[in-house]
RNA sequence: GCCCGGGUGGCGGAAUUGGUAGACGCGCUGGAUUCAAAAUCCAGUUCUGGCAACAGAGUGCGGGUUCGAUUCCCGCCCCGGGUACCA
């Protein structure tokens, strides 16, 4: 008897889909489950083997937890606005829809040949105009939302206080007032412009060396009127809400170092012959005494007023020649400091002395306040541009507990200390302040209460995380509902959504970095009842826009009234595992999470986060080879003779390395062939067998190979009914059944779905050796390999004489009363060294076990005549004979 | 530089979190079947020595704690990911 896969899956797949038997009721009487992937971008490469790795994952937990009871939402849909359709309208005028919908299609046929059990009837798109539609409703709600500190939550824009001097300037000054505080503003912003492609690019587009990914161009900065967004004011809601989320540490702290909340001190310093102050942003204000300069940032406001007459013209040429870098050529170059003398001194607070305040580009405009505070002494960068530029040195923290050289350079200033120490030179009797001896926690409390009683200071946060540029130059994507209008107003449109993309002809971008959008006159020009002219916003939302909130849609998704039921998006929120590539650790899953908490803090969802557990697959790599001198060889150049590789046309010996999937290498593998070659559930076993979830890890056409042979034979063993047999079950077999429901189970509940294979591996061998088991047996077998196999397991069911699907059968619960044992089989060991095993009653007494040990054939060897000083015994685990 | 992961047979990986290191699978070796091969089945397979029983070594390296360490602690080395003048 064959296992004909190829008869098998289809079959099941269309009765599944006949029967509907995935789809998903709302019904409140069970517990609800919602497990969810990634949903995919569908490009026209297809599925690669690496979107079934987290799919297989969630498919098995999703059959598993119907089988536990739950009611299970396992939807899957398509984030299909982005560039490569763009681009391919442009090279070939095909409309991006049609390009979309194809692939779209495409993606959906491959993964139902996979048999997973999404329910299709909650299949959303991105692009479509009825999902657009509630895309450009959480916009205006952006728009139409404030930050309130105090309260520490987004309110609606019509409950922000204006202030009465706001109001007194009348309601230009109001409309400003209200317009910076809004989450979504409109402004000017450098964009990265590719003037090869003629387009502006996002960030992760531009690579490392500033090169545009897709041409190898580099790409310049340009500044164009963009949409950005606050989330820079949910930043602390953003750091907290991680700590109560069962998410990977790792991709927490990514977060919180992209969030990058810091704490210290904003302090004012005279500047002498001007009646102004320099503010400064630091985390060590107890390093005050050593602060020997200051810099402001090329781009500071006071900069003009700051330089003296004749160092007017070096200043200039210095603040525009740091104009023109990049910010990545500012870091290229962060090992030469660069910078200029203003001619301008400030008073160091502290001790009452003038120093000199320099300008250089190492300090930024966009972080604190533009301007630092330099302890050379004790920060890196401040000691490289001190040493340059021949700057004092003042060391005021002695590292008392480093080694001696280290101190004694530190000391004389010749070194950078930054950890913690004693204070020493850290008193003034000029000011008064006085912390020597302090260590470092001490001496920043002191000197801030110093400062806050002077009023020329005080505690304070900055945060890293900057407004989040929204808006591409860019057509395939969602319209922005705005109307810019002639007198300078600009306006949402709120009633009549969705704002729809015009159909057209020609995608290339405008010259002045305009969207194609610019060229739909029809759709781009408006006019109000009083004959005001207005344009539509011509830039498009970001792909992050559509997978910023697509969960909660899947909750309700042909609902046109609403975004959602908020009974459903009750009952079926928070997601509860939501599996997806590590790449998305930072930007998609923070700003899911920033939309998340302003839509919570407007009621629209019931939950301040969105997906309490997470989880990440690791990237599945591919073998490739090289010869001796490191020159990679095509896949299909290589021959495998005695597990050594071999050159087909040079006979060169290669080496086998991992690498990542690609054309060059030719080492892509195609799920459709592995599908077609060995099946369905041969691939998804192979996913989840090649190791933990989490791993990066190499795909291997062998390993396939015996995965298969396990379904093979297993399918020989129990789809043949003269192996199934009436009457008492083998004890061994009824033994290690129980054993494997309890690891099988607990196995899928941990995401460690490479052991659970083992175990049914492991119990289908012992079946095949014993050559029969009882039918009850083989039911239950058929029950806990269906999560992983869930073809052939249907196929198993519908043989044992059962009608329906058992897709909804109860999950085996173990008789554990079968694994309780009286003895127990104890490795023996001396000096820790195991030297035989030895089969005990579980219920002996310490001394008698002592007796049974000693008196052992075996260990008059072992003790060769010596007394044992101790006898190390752990029931149920070990004995261990001390010599 | 900084922050996270991770180093276990020829290979992918197990090991109940301090208790028999190498489950399961691949590969390899031998055997059965076959005219032969593929497929399948059986046996073996960490390394070293030995026909064997068995003995010794062994989880990146060097120390330490412990009756006992892949697991805990200290110091290094290597690999992968993230980040980068954030004051």
């Amino acid at each position: 008897m064959d296992y004909k896969f190829w008869e098998i899956e289809p079959r099941w797949q269309a009765y599944w889909e006949e029967n509907k038997t995935f789809k998903t009721p709302n019904d409140f009487s069970k517990p609800k489950y919602y497990i969810l992937d990634m949903f995919p971008y569908p490009s026209g490469a297809g599925l690669h083997v690496g979107h079934p790795e987290g799919y297989t994952a969630t498919d098995i937990l999703s059959r598993y937890k119907r089988m536990k009871g739950f009611n299970v939402l396992h939807p899957m849909g398509w984030d299909a606005f982005g560039l490569p359709a763009e681009q391919y309208a442009i090279q070939t005028g095909t409309h991006p829809a049609v390009t979309t919908f194809k692939n779209c299609d495409n993606f959906k046929r491959q993964i139902k040949t996979l048999g997973l059990s999404y329910d299709w009837d909650r299949e959303i798109n991105t692009t479509d105009p009825k999902y657009v539609k509630w895309t450009q409703w959480i916009f205006t709600k952006l728009y139409n939302t404030w930050f309130d500190y105090e309260q520490g939550k987004g309110r609606p824009i019509s409950e922000l206080p204006i202030p009465e001097e706001i109001q007194a300037e009348g309601e230009a000054a109001v409309k400003e007032y209200i317009g910076k505080k809004r989450l979504a503003y409109y402004d000017n912003a450098q964009v990265w412009w590719c003037d090869n492609c003629k387009t502006v690019c996002a960030n992760e587009e531009v690579l490392t060396d500033g090169a545009h990914e897709k041409c190898g161009h580099h790409v310049i900065r340009k500044n164009l009127k963009q949409w950005l967004l606050r989330i820079p004011h949910y930043a602390q809601r953003l750091l907290e809400g991680l700590d109560d989320l069962d998410w990977p540490e790792g991709v927490k702290d990514m977060q919180k170092n992209w969030i990058g909340k810091s704490t210290g001190a904003e302090v004012d310093f005279q500047v002498e012959g001007l009646d102004q102050q320099l503010r400064v942003y630091t985390t060590r204000p107890d390093t005050l005494f050593g602060a020997t300069y200051m810099v402001v940032s090329p781009e500071h406001p006071m900069l003009n007023e700051l330089v003296v007459a004749d160092k007017q013209e070096e200043v200039q040429q210095y603040s525009k020649a740091a104009s023109l870098k990049s910010d990545l050529d500012r870091t290229e170059l962060a090992k030469d400091k660069t910078g200029v003398f203003t001619g301008r001194y400030a008073i160091n607070p502290v001790t009452g002395l003038p120093i000199p305040i320099w300008v250089a580009d190492y300090v930024l405009m966009g972080y604190g306040t533009g301007a630092i505070m330099a302890v050379p002494a004790h920060d890196t960068r401040d000691f490289e541009f001190a040493e340059k530029f021949e700057i004092p040195i003042t060391c005021i923290l002695d590292p008392k507990d480093a080694d001696a050289e280290v101190r004694e350079q530190v000391l004389a200033g010749k070194a950078c200390w930054t950890e913690d120490g004693a204070y020493i030179n850290s008193s003034s009797e000029k000011t008064g302040l006085d912390i020597n001896g302090l260590n470092k926690k001490d001496g920043i409390a002191k000197v801030i209460s110093w400062l806050e009683d002077r009023g020329i200071g005080h505690a304070t946060t900055n945060f890293k995380l900057r407004d989040w540029l929204f808006s591409r130059q860019r057509y395939w994507g969602e319209p922005f509902p705005v109307i810019h209008w002639e007198d300078g107003e600009i306006s949402l449109v709120e009633d009549d959504l969705p704002v729809t993309l015009p159909d057209l002809q020609k995608f290339e971008p405008g010259e002045g970095g305009e969207s194609p959008l610019a060229n739909a006159t029809d759709w781009l020009n408006v006019v109000d009842e009083n004959g005001r002219k207005g344009r539509r916003e011509t830039n498009t939302m970001p792909q992050w826009a559509g997978s910023c909130w697509y969960f909660l849609r899947y909750i309700d998704p042909n609902n046109d009234e609403q975004i959602f039921d908020p009974k459903l998006e009750n009952y079926w929120m928070p997601v509860d595992l939501y599996i997806g590539g590590a790449e998305h650790a930072v930007l998609h899953l923070l700003y899911s999470r920033f939309w998340h908490k302003v839509l919570f803090d407007l009621g629209v969802v019931s939950t301040d986060e969105p997906f309490k557990r997470l989880y990440n697959q690791g990237m599945i790599l591919a073998f490739a080879y090289e010869t001796q001198t490191g020159a990679k060889v095509t896949s299909d150049l290589v021959e495998e003779k005695d597990g050594k590789y071999f050159h087909t046309q040079t006979g060169e010996e290669l080496r086998q390395i991992v690498a990542k999937m690609s054309k060059s290498l030719k080492n892509v593998i195609n799920p459709d062939d592995v599908v077609e070659k060995y099946g369905a559930d041969s691939l998804r076993l192979y996913e989840m067998f090649m190791g933990p979830l989490d791993d990066t890890k190499p795909w291997a056409e062998n390993g396939v190979k015996g995965v298969f042979g396990f379904l093979t034979r297993a399918h020989r063993f129990f789809a043949n009914t003269d192996h199934i047999t009436e009457g008492e079950e083998d004890l061994e077999v009824l033994k290690l059944l129980q054993q494997t429901i309890i690891k099988v189970g607990d196995d899928i509940e941990n995401l460690k779905f490479n052991t659970g294979i083992s175990a049914l591996m492991v119990f289908n061998n012992l079946a095949i050796k014993k050559g029969k088991v009882t039918k009850a047996t083989a039911e239950t077998f058929a029950k806990i390999l269906s999560p992983y196999a869930p073809h052939l397991a249907e196929e198993l069911w519908r043989l044992y004489g059962h009608k329906e699907s058992l897709a909804y059968e109860p999950w085996p619960v173990a008789d554990e009363s079968l694994l309780v044992e009286d003895t127990h089989e104890y490795p023996v060991s001396f000096n820790g060294k195991m030297r035989f095993k030895l089969e005990l009653a579980l219920d002996l007494p310490a001394k008698e076990v002592e007796q049974a040990v000693l008196s052992h054939e075996l260990a008059q060897k072992w003790l060769d005549g010596k007394t044992p000083k101790k006898i190390i015994y752990v029931p149920k685990k070990i004995i261990n004979v001390v010599l």
